[in-house]
DNA sequence: TATTGGCACTCGATGTCAACGAGTGCTAAT
DNA sequence: ATTAGCACTCGTTGACATCGAGTGCCAATA
């Protein structure tokens, strides 16, 4: 691949991002430096398709950038892109305003991203293996049933309801709880959980009641404790005025994809591995729901921890250089609030 | 308008629910019961499109109902439909599950009704101010920011955060949130404010700190609770099964205002007044995004309060008989349920 | 040897036209 | 009051021609 076919995969691509037609040789020969007849440009075309960069959606139509065309264009291509210092005020000013609170900065940045891109802006919150005890709080609904709420220290507030054998006093579940408090607070749910475990295996009899109670109902709602990451994705019928997408059958099975939450989050959990920002292109993310659809996506450090994940979701055809360089300035931003910050 | 066109009317939106292609005098006239002709069948269309119950999509296309149609089929025409046995068994083995506890209904019920339906269920929330204390408790998160967790009867959790000018110890705040239990559990929200005001009232001095604290947060609390009922809609996506909602730009909206849950529940909130099942069909419901939609609606009783409601919500086509039969039963279901247990 | 002008060819998009048929409205006969 | 008959309407379908953007290939060119 010379750099003349670069720099032609290049303009074909970008010239398709911003118009979705097909682009054909003579367009090309016009906006090309040197100048190139189109029927060179052809000759280079019919190379780049040969490689499987490009695709024609029929023969007498124009070229359109295959997959792995994207693919070649964002690790390759790109060059990084500058944020409009509108763009970059709106993000400080309303990142400003959750305060650092993780638990606000969640239900923002997917506003935000889906706002400035006009695509699907999603932000998947850390494990909740991580989550790390700030209070703890046991409820007696009535005889056999306990509700069960968990603060983390972010302000994520999530409950769950128990179903015991024993009739507990509301009292007795104050204690319980007041001790895991005490015990375990700053710790993640992780951490808890092996000391429950341990606790649990040490002789039962010498336990008090109150540690009983403590460690029983603990480790009740840790295995009653799904494992779901919390997704939050908004601006998801920016996707309904994309053309590429007027086929109805298609339209509701990606919403119904949409809304099985857990299916998109296994599938964007693989992108957390490596920090900075990533690209999956369409076929790339082995998932037909999926189909022509691109997804920018970044990690997010919590406490020197990166377990989060944020970024947008939109079709192949979407303004990669731009997206690329949102994501990445708020995800760094919003790292660096929640490091700085005492949450 | 004789028995003679009703017959003729009513066979018409039959036929028409169910092939959704517009019917013409001929279908009408083989399946009537007295031999009628093609012609006299027209002539009866004929007077009832001009009363404005029947419309032409063009002038040599069958005949539709218009809303003014399905209105007065749905009022006068509807025959009590059976539900059949095994809808009845899903139905009432689903909510058993839920074991009566409010919080679960809530997930399950629209649910139900999407897959029964294939339409799109929902169910609102009784309003927050009628939530019944069962539990309040404030977490100091650090210096002037606290969470507040609010826990109802029904083991309905919500949670705020509140701004404050003191730092209180958390100590402090668990003795105010004890106070608050201790004083009005068994309250409703709006009571408690009412009391509260009243406490407030009082000369302040005479309060001894730890009154003074719970008076304060919870009026914060209940000032920073907004007045937003919870909105469960389940099965958006079937409604792009419909053929009649194929352009694009008119289901965006449509999704949008899905999203926007508090302009769908105070639309559905008109509903409420009297007890039954209620639909409204199209136009009726002034709100131009539920263009061709018809919405089918009954209150349920928690306590012996009506308050909440649930129903389905699909294209103005739709099976009537059914649709209402199934709302009725799941709202008189789920009422015994919520008022013969101890939630 | 790389580039380019020229040219035949492909194929979707667009438009026109006729045939079809489901359905209507009207009128005159029953 | 009902209905058979008939002319009329109008969307749908398919055939066909035209247009034009774009291609592939080849021979000429620098």
């Amino acid at each position: 691949m010379d750099a003349r076919a670069e720099d032609i995969l290049k303009k074909i691509i970008v010239n398709y991002i911003l118009t979705g037609e097909p682009v054909g040789s003579r367009t090309i020969s016009k906006i090309i430096q040197e100048g190139l007849s189109p029927a060179s440009v052809r000759n280079v075309m019919s190379d780049l398709e040969e490689m499987g960069f490009l695709a024609q959606p029929h023969t007498s139509a124009g070229r359109i950038p295959t997959d792995k065309g994207y693919r070649y264009y964002v690790d390759t291509l790109l060059e990084p892109a500058r944020i409009p210092s509108r763009d970059r005020a709106l993000i400080d000013e309303s990142l400003s305003k959750t305060g650092g609170e993780f638990s606000e900065a969640m239900e923002i940045i997917p506003k935000l991203l889906s706002r400035l891109t006009s695509q699907i802006g999603y932000v998947i919150a850390p494990p909740i293996q991580e989550a790390v005890l700030k209070h703890i709080e046991f409820v007696r609904l009535h005889e056999r049933k306990i509700l069960c709420v968990f603060v983390d220290r972010s302000a994520v507030v999530s409950h769950r309801l128990l179903d015991v054998e024993q009739d507990y006093r509301q009292a007795d579940l104050e204690r319980a709880g007041h001790y895991l408090v005490e015990e375990f607070a700053g710790l993640t749910l992780g951490e808890i959980r092996t000391r429950l475990v341990g606790l649990m295996a040490q002789e039962k009899a010498t336990f008090d009641q109150l540690l009983n109670n403590a460690v029983t109902l603990g480790t009740r709602y840790l295995d009653a404790q799904q494992d779901d990451r919390r997704l939050v994705l908004e601006g998801t019928t920016n996707i309904m005025k994309h053309p590429e997408f007027s086929d109805m059958e298609t339209m509701r099975r990606l919403f119904e994809t949409f809304e099985e939450k857990h299916r998109l989050v296994s599938l964007l959990d693989r992108c957390i591995s490596q920090p900075g920002v990533r690209v999956v292109i369409g076929s790339e993310a082995d998932d037909p729901a999926l189909g022509n659809l691109a997804l920018v996506a970044s990690p997010y450090r919590l406490d020197d921890r990166t377990t989060g994940l944020l970024g947008i979701l939109g079709p192949t055809r979407m303004e990669y250089e731009r997206a690329v360089a949102l994501v990445g300035y708020i995800s760094r931003l919003l790292s660096s609030l929640l490091t700085s910050h005492p949450h």
